[in-house]
DNA sequence: CGTGAATACACCGGTAACCCAGTTC
DNA sequence: ACCGGTGTATTCACG
């Protein structure tokens, strides 16, 4: 189909998309169009990734624009939502705006309100949806990104959730959905009242195959020899043979050692075909990445990357994963050994996909268990890269013949599994249930239970009142818990808070209403987890003394919305040990040591606990990967989630009138700001991270007033850049900030003459080499 | 024949990932 | 279940 056969569109848009480059639509866009894609039709589009998918929900949502209307795109990560951002930005040209929303922006609804198009993650929809956004009712036509994510235990009910509320809110809604291409499309389209479109049409063909030995054998029955020599790996032969023809690969492992270890070895190969000014810019941006962060991780990355490799995972800090995978695309780097993490990100697509392991770890499964379909077909989508190659291939490994037969029949020939909605789990309705009753969507239990009808949990549901057995069992925690009422009868809840396992004894009564309380309601606001809200306020109702900081990083880590560290080996007597020297600051019933998985939880929480603790006693970075065995990204996502949580604990400790408030804030801003007590005022000034601040300190500058009329000479001596320390004052509110003339007083009292970088007078430059140094104080504090 | 380096082998430890608040004096 | 790292045994090149 031609795009100017297209109708509906707001103007400009056609002329945009030929700009692109863009002169038809491919066949699966132009099946979506017919459908009624433009037209508000309801539509599941179920096709292989990178095929112009987004394309359809394009057109979809600037087709509700024209109409007067307004879209809402709904991802499953932060980082898709800035990349569809981006990507939607361009509409502007033709005078359609976009805007994003997600946990880490900062976004006020009106602002949101006048907006065209909007990206925002599920879970911050839900959020939003709880909260009551006014212009929520506005939206007509809502997309979902990777809907097969419904599938996830964790993630899933969310989004089923979620699209429910969207369309009872606004029963108009146009809803496009787009999936990979699952088991039962035609399901969802049903749930969704959809039109279905159902294609495996590719716009660069995939050849998907084994290399077994020497040989790689594709599904076509081609066959390609690929030696391997010495004792290098399969994955190694593979890469070299794609890089001498100028392609690059991807290699999918399933752990972090293994991808670290697949990277230093694969450097070996890709240094090899490097240039001389790949070999220079592949050193900037190794350095780019040591000064991301000073830690092991960025060490042994650098190393790889300096050889045009480099290694992906979620230990990795966000900036570093975004400098690899940049490098990636800008084809700089030749080779990625990554976890599952990458498959399911930003668009890194490679000429040749390796899916090296395909069985993965799973405690539950007493070993390791072979991944599903869906999943392995998602890294293998990830070959062939628009423009760039002619065809992509991805290939899995087999070490026997065997193996070689298996893998053929479970993942090339193999359709992928259905998506099964995992509404009817506990923890997932608990938080649900709560939110769909605090936001008025039900007011009985009937109501609640049709409600639940509106799921594809309930059009899938072959097992007859499980989902109303789980709600019951549900509603009697909440009550329990005092977070939701029944007006009308005895609504006094029994105050038994300490019971967190919801024990059987359900509600008889049907016909009264329910209503969230209003603790219930600041939970659902706050989008906590229920259990985690009943921890803490447990904990802090429980709490004779101020509580100090690690009772509260303990308390938080414990709750399921944390995911807090495991024990090693040998850490259960370690921690075990601090247990018994802090055991009066932790807050809550500890578990008896007899109980050994709750006690067990109890130390990992301690451990997780002790984490925040040492960041907020300002020990650095490289010191606590290295002594919690973590990378950077891990000790930045610990910091943000008990930063999160413990704002919510704050809310809470108000909520309730806890008298320790004011402890739980502090508590909060200095994990925010990785500090101790004393330096939470010198925070405060912008540009004053944790370490700027620990050097004022010491320089007898307490707060900010401070630095308002202390001499300049000692902040200058203190924050060296001459730039820097105007910048700083500056913010703290000073009058003359200006340094000209100012010469800085070293901390230990001598005033430093301006020689001590070659002596140029005291130009601006005397003090740039120094300014380095500086600048990663704030690797973490700035994310 | 002795030294140090390269290779071979056995054993042990450890195992992916994601999202998220309303408000105040 | 399996990989990578570590520690130790074995082999080999060379003076």
């Amino acid at each position: 189909m031609n795009l100017e056969e297209l109708s509906g569109l707001p103007p400009g848009a056609v002329s945009h998309f030929q700009q692109e480059g863009i002169e038809s639509l491919y066949p699966p866009q132009a099946e979506a169009v017919e459908a009624g894609a433009t037209e508000g039709e309801n539509l599941v589009a179920a096709v292989p990734t990178a095929s112009g998918k987004t394309m359809i929900a394009t057109l979809a949502m600037l087709s509700a624009v024209e109409r007067g209307g307004k879209a809402l795109y709904i991802v499953p990560l932060r980082a898709l939502a800035s990349e569809k951002k981006a990507e939607f930005d361009a509409f502007e040209s033709f005078g359609v705006t976009t805007g994003v929303t997600t946990g880490n922006y900062e976004s006020t609804d009106d602002w949101l309100a006048t907006k065209d198009v909007i990206v925002a993650t599920s879970e911050k929809v839900d959020s939003l949806v709880r909260n009551g956004a006014d212009w929520l009712t506005d939206l007509t036509c809502v997309v979902s990104d990777e809907v097969h994510l419904i599938d996830d235990r964790n993630r899933g009910p969310t989004l089923e959730v979620t699209l429910a509320k969207l369309r009872r809110l606004n029963p108009a809604l146009q809803v496009v959905a787009l999936s990979a291409t699952v088991g039962n499309a035609d399901e969802i389209a049903d749930w969704l009242d959809a039109e279905l479109v159902h294609s495996d049409w590719r716009p660069i063909d995939l050849r998907m195959g084994v290399h077994y030995g020497n040989a790689l054998e594709f599904d076509d029955g081609s066959t390609r020899e690929v030696p391997v020599e010495g004792s290098e790996k399969q994955e190694a032969a593979l890469v070299r043979d794609i890089l001498q023809e100028g392609g690059s690969s991807l290699v999918f492992v399933n752990s972090r050692r293994n991808a670290e270890a697949a990277a230093r070895r694969l450097g070996g190969v890709s240094r090899r075909e490097l240039t001389d000014e790949e070999r220079t810019e592949l050193a900037d941006l190794a350095d780019e990445i040591r000064e991301d962060s000073d830690t092991e991780t960025s060490r042994d990355l650098a190393d790889c990357v300096e050889r045009g490799s480099a290694f992906h995972h979620a230990g990795l800090s966000s900036t570093q994963r975004s400098l690899v995978e940049d490098a990636f695309r800008d084809r700089l780097l030749k080779v990625i050994s990554a976890t599952p993490t990458l498959a399911a990100g930003v668009n890194t697509p490679a000429r040749r996909v390796i899916v090296r392991d395909w069985r993965r770890f799973d405690p539950s499964a007493g070993g390791m268990a072979p991944l599903d379909v869906l999943e392995v077909h998602q890294m293998m989508g990830r070959a062939g890269r628009p423009g760039l190659d002619p065809y992509g291939e991805a290939v899995l490994l087999a070490n026997s013949h065997d193996d070689r037969e298996e893998l053929f029949d479970r993942y090339v020939w193999a359709d992928p599994e259905a998506v099964r909605s995992k509404l009817a789990a506990e923890p997932a309705l608990r938080t649900h249930v709560l939110a769909t009753i605090a936001s008025g969507f039900a007011r009985t239990r009937e109501g609640l239970l049709e409600f639940l009808e509106a799921t594809l949990y309930a059009s899938q549901s072959s097992e007859a009142g499980r989902l109303e057995r789980v709600t019951d069992e549900v509603l009697a925690y909440l009550e329990r818990n005092d977070f939701v009422a029944r007006s009308g009868g005895g609504s006094e809840s029994d105050q038994d808070t300490g019971a967190f396992t919801a024990a059987a004894d359900l509600a008889e009564s049907t016909d009264e209403d329910l209503e969230a309380t209003s603790l219930g309601h600041t939970v659902s606001r706050l989008y906590l987890d229920p259990m985690s809200a009943a921890e803490i306020v447990h904990g802090l109702e429980g709490a004779d003394e101020r509580p100090t900081a690690l009772g509260l990083y303990q308390l938080v880590s414990r709750t399921p919305d944390m995911y807090e560290l495991y024990l090693r080996s040998g850490e259960d007597e370690k921690f075990g040990e601090l247990f018994y020297e802090r055991e009066a600051e932790l807050l809550g019933d500890p578990p008896s040591e007899y109980e050994d998985h709750r006690f067990e939880d109890w130390l990992a929480a301690l451990k997780t606990g002790k984490l925040l603790a040492d960041w907020a006693a300002e020990d650095d970075e490289e010191a606590l990967t290295e002594r919690y065995k973590i990378g950077p990204g891990d000790l930045r996502g610990k910091v943000d989630t008990a930063e999160w949580l413990l704002g919510a604990a704050e809310s809470l400790a108000r909520e309730i009138d806890s008298e320790w408030t004011v402890a739980v804030r502090e508590a909060r801003a200095r994990v925010e700001h990785g500090v101790s007590e004393e330096l939470l005022e010198l925070v405060s000034v912008r540009g004053v991270g944790r370490k700027r601040a620990r050097q004022l300190y010491a320089a007898g500058i307490e707060e900010p007033a401070d630095l308002r009329t202390v001499d300049k000479g000692v902040v200058l001596g203190v924050l060296k850049g001459e730039k820097t320390a105007e910048t700083i004052l500056e913010n703290a509110g000073r009058e003359d900030p200006s340094m000209d003339g100012v010469e800085p007083i070293e901390p230990d009292g001598t005033v430093a003459t301006g020689g001590s970088s070659g002596g140029d007078g005291d130009g601006g430059s005397s003090t740039t080499t120094t300014d380095d140094a500086d600048d990663n104080q704030s690797s973490l504090g700035d994310f």
